[in-house]
Formats: C-alpha cells, sequence, structure tokens
DNA sequence: GAAAATAATGAGTCGCCACTCATCTTGTCA
DNA sequence: TGACAAGATGAGTGGCGACTCATTATTTTC
C-alpha cells in the first residue's frame, strides 16, 4: 500500500519529469479537451515526445492519469463537505462548485460523460459516486432533498450540468438561474 | 425563395446521389458521431469519395447540412405541439421526447452542446429556440411552468439532458428519473 | 571515477483522413 | 443519335498525430 518501496524507485530526473510532464497534460488536456496532441503536452513540460511515451505508454494512460488524480482530489472535496459542512446545502455547494470548475476542466468532463471510452478510472469514479451518496444521505438525513432521489440521478444531473457549462455563451447568471431549477427539482415540495 | 428556379438546375444522377449521401451521413453520423469519415459516408451512399466532395466542399458543410436538417424537424416537430397539444404537457412531451432521440442523434448533440463550431446553422437554432419559446410560454400560460423561467435556461437544461443521454450505460427507468427531477424543478412549488 | 543501469532524445514510421484532379461516364438536348 | 456539358470515379497528396527505436546523456553504484 505505501507507494515508496516499489520495485525500482526511479532516477531523480525521471521522477522530476514525471511531475513536469502531468503537470503540463493536466494543464494542456484543461485547456484544449482530450484530443490535444502527446506533442503539445511534451512540450509544455519541456521534454522530448519519447519521454512522455516512457512514462505513459498511450496517450490513454496519460488521460487516465489525468482523471484519476481529478476524482480523487473531487472526493476529497465531498468527503470534506460531508464531515465538516451543513448537511442542508453541503450537496447544493459541491454541485455549484464543481460545475464552476467543468468549465476549466474540459478533458475530465468529456471522459466522463462522453463515450464508453474506459481507460481504467473504473474504481476512482466509484469511490466518487459513493462520496455524492454521502452528501444526498447526509442531505435527505436533513429533509433538505426528497426521500425517493438516488445518487445515480444526482450524478447524472451533475454530469450533464458540466457538460453545459463547457459551452460557449455560457455566463454566470444563466448557469446560476440553470442550477437553480435543478435545485428546485431536488428540494421537497414544502420547502422554503 | 422558391428553391425550383436554381440558375443551374441538378442533373437527374446528381439529384439522386445528393440524396443518398445526405440520407447516409444522417446514418453514419447518428451512429459514430461527427468524427466518422467521409469515406464511411460514401461507402454506405453507394458513391465514390469524390462525389460526396462535389456535393459538399467541405466535411462541415455535410455536417452543417444535416444540423440544418435535424434542426428544421425539432422545430417542426415543437410547433406541431404548440399548435395542437394540452399547454400543459406539451413543453414536457417534446423535452421527454428529444432526450429520446438524443442516443441516435450523437452528431447533433455533439454539435449543439460542444465546442464553438458554427459551420452555419445560426438560423436554424435561433428558430429552434424560438419554438421552445412558445412552448414555454403556453406551459406558463397554463400554470404548469413557473412564471420566472426563461427559454435560455430551458433550452440550457434540454441541451444537458440530451448530452447525458448519449452516456453509455443509462437505462430509460434512470433517464426518465432524471427527467422527472428536472420536470419537477421547472413546474410551480403548489403543483400537484 | 568508471562501468552498468536507467532515462532522454527526436527523427522516423505508420495509419488515418480530408481533400484534389486527370480521366472516364452519363444525362441532356437539338 | 451524336456532341457536349455536367457529373462520377478513385488513386493520389499532404498533413497530422500516435507511437518506435537507435543513439546519446545522466544517474547510480561500487
Amino acid at each position: 500500500m505505501t507507494p515508496t518501496d516499489d520495485p525500482t524507485p526511479l532516477r531523480a530526473d525521471a521522477r522530476r519529469n514525471r511531475e513536469r510532464i502531468l503537470a503540463a497534460a493536466e494543464a494542456v488536456f484543461a485547456e484544449r479537451g482530450p484530443s490535444a496532441s502527446t506533442e503539445e503536452v511534451a512540450a509544455r513540460a519541456g521534454v522530448a515526445i519519447g519521454t512522455v511515451f516512457r512514462h505513459f505508454p498511450t496517450k490513454n494512460d496519460l488521460l487516465g492519469a489525468i482523471v484519476k488524480t481529478f476524482m480523487a482530489r473531487l472526493t476529497e472535496e465531498a468527503d470534506a463537505l460531508a464531515d465538516h459542512g451543513d448537511p442542508r446545502t453541503a450537496l447544493f455547494t459541491f454541485f455549484t462548485r464543481m460545475v464552476e470548475e467543468a468549465a476549466a476542466k474540459r478533458t475530465v468532463v468529456d471522459l466522463l460523460a462522453g463515450a464508453g471510452v474506459d481507460m481504467g478510472v473504473a474504481k476512482p469514479v466509484q469511490t466518487f459516486r459513493e462520496a455524492i451518496g454521502t452528501l444526498l444521505a447526509r442531505a435527505q438525513g436533513a429533509g433538505a432533498v426528497r426521500q425517493e432521489i438516488r445518487p445515480d440521478e444526482v450524478v447524472a444531473l451533475l454530469t450533464a450540468a458540466c457538460q453545459v457549462a463547457l459551452q460557449a455563451g455560457w455566463d454566470p447568471g444563466l448557469r446560476r438561474r440553470t442550477l437553480k431549477i435543478i435545485f428546485e427539482g431536488l428540494r421537497p415540495k414544502d420547502d422554503g
């Protein structure tokens, strides 16, 4: 379980380059989406193209690594809200925050919502869904969300909202109003 | 305005091929999305690749033609519902129908929601938005939708739902339940 | 401070795909 | 029916992008 006792520890320069590549890939894919070229990632990382492929044998592996990191970050955030936030608002806060970030995370949104690309991120995605489930359960316990709503539906709505947040011409006002409609749909009828 | 008095009417075989290409393109792009190759369209149409490019000088032109047709069909459908349907349910009926079709219309959904590809379909899209606006106004007039909701928000929600309907693993049950949440968000508070 | 192991380099390969054009075919019209 | 314009054909071009590998460079190790 400890990541430090790998069979063959990386050489110093290799470790450094790996980090640079991940950082560059995150930036490039965030801007240009998953179809950005590996060349561009290499250039941004200040590294030759071959080095990228040494660390990540296929482009899919690179994308998978990014998505895994991002999902972990989101899960952590959801867990923190579940532990320390107001149960009545935590789900809505998280939802809003994630949609706001969506525009900057084109790749993750595209891949999560997109065609059935697999790339071995099933486990992080599952963990993420569980974190959402916790937020939802707490909101329901506090009477802020209708009882019959299931985690799958929330994840679907969340994905949908993020997808649309990528669109051009989505000003913050429209985003806020659209989210409000979704939230109204989640709330119990008698909620003020 | 009459499309028959073009400067140079098409030859019989050209007219026939044009129709075949459009039909093939609609099918291929529906299945494989907008990244499907022009070769595949030509093959499905039973026509050489050069013929496709004679009728549609760029792939974008071909995509634009398909999208235009589809938007026109949708607009027509929305107008029909506005004229003959129950105002209380017409918007919801249309919404549901369009989302159900989304899985079969990958290209249109991708392009509508996607990056700012322009391809000269601005006018049909505008017309479509107006048709949605009519449906919405009638639903509001009948008290089936809250007054403060604007057409832009409905279009955003519609696009979002269609986007997500493309996902693998979306069974009809999940789709129905998710749409229900959205519809709850649109309805007035005191609505049964 | 070499030798050995590991990593970086980047020109090159391969396949895909939008698009072209010289040549052949077919519809049209007198 | 024959001549000509309009259209169809499909091998070819160019560019792009994922991926390879022989060579060169840098660490590590003793």
